[in-house]
DNA sequence: TAGATTGTTAATCGATTAACAATC
DNA sequence: TAGATTGTTAATCGATTAACAATC
């Protein structure tokens, strides 16, 4: 019986990966569960629920190998591939998202930008050409898209997403502030900031 | 005995408040659970359950009155008041929180900058002064800042994060792929994108 | 062998879904 | 009164924590 991989699990993983990643430049060998749980305020039965039901890393008795590990949670998350993005919305969100400093070391390339302004149209950010968003079809394919992140007014998201979607992209990030609509094989992923806001001053109004 | 609301329903709280605008401003006056799951693809006695979880809105037989549920849940979220925030960092993520078109409606005000870039230090972005990150206590005294928003690099986030809590603020808003820690009477909330990308990179590699 | 630490089975906890009484 | 729809109790599902056998 397979047994899917919880969201939850999914989301720790990179945690766990960043401390991994400093270890192993340190020289360190081995790291235990207790190690790991500690550095997350966490429990070690959660870090090692966590690392069975993805694979089989650890030895009994001795703790976790630390390249094996790294090496490990990268493949789990596809980091073994290059990743090629494109930034819909040239704003400062989207610039946000193209100089972002910790892209390289997952492997993560921003390959495009869209927006509708002509002033910006054929012009570079970063290095990174922006092209007309009437284009993306034809763009998207020339440079193998793998990953649109959505960076547009709320009122277009829906729009964007659809043309993502028609130009045969199967991943989507998300950050207008907006529910969109996506058929089964295509992933998305939502980083709505005024949810987190909201949390927050859901919390501070308890107080 | 108190039942405290789960993070999951806080979360959803803004979804349908973002609908029931719509509606009001459309003079709906009355919504039910079944056409508010419909818009968000979940069941409707989710929706049922979150809201008899946070309050009293609804009349059996008839539905919510869109009104009175768009008050009970902008309450709730503390909406009704005004919020001022700090943002730390302005590079591209701390210029697009400034810009954040969506603020305005959520009652959230940027009332300062913080960097350490004597470039920028006294400049103004998007009317907002951008102070010296020394000067940070003295400001936030003055400004009354509610919620620092942390938009630095990983490496100095914690130290920001320190100045924050140092400075009393007791909500915090982090976007540095990066955990860290604050006492236990400070609300921190991670907006980490990197955790989102490898959820996608993840869900994708699976395909 | 003794000590340490993983991986898994069982127990608990929390959130979602189902069912239905209450009532407009 | 009949139809609609909420709110809550019970059932289910899923994730976390506890306990401990396996084993380095």
């Amino acid at each position: 019986m397979f047994k899917p991989i919880s969201n939850a699990t999914i989301e720790r993983l990179p945690l766990y990966l960043r401390f991994l990643r400093v270890l192993d430049v340190k020289g360190r060998d081995v790291v235990s569960s207790v190690e790991l749980a500690d550095m997350f305020e966490i429990t070690p039965e959660q870090v090692r629920r966590d690392l069975s039901d993805v694979g089989q890393f650890g030895i009994k008795g001795v703790g976790y190998e630390v390249k094996i590990l790294r090496r490990g949670i990268e493949k789990i998350l596809g980091l073994q591939y290059r990743w090629s993005l494109a930034v819909i919305g040239a704003g400062e969100f989207g610039r946000a998202i193209i100089e972002f400093k910790d892209f390289p070391e997952y492997n993560f390339n921003v390959n495009a930008i869209f927006d509708v302004d002509e002033k910006l149209i054929g012009t570079k950010i970063n290095g990174v050409k922006v092209y007309d968003f009437a284009k993306l079809n034809a763009v998207v394919e020339r440079k193998i898209i793998d990953i649109g992140v959505i960076t547009v007014p709320a009122d277009r998201a829906q729009l964007v997403a659809d043309a993502l979607i028609d130009a045969g992209i199967k991943g989507i990030l998300n950050f207008a502030p907006k529910k969109i609509a996506v058929p089964p094989d295509v992933h998305l992923v939502n980083a709505d900031i005024l949810i987190k806001m909201t949390t927050l001053t859901y919390r501070l109004s308890q107080d």
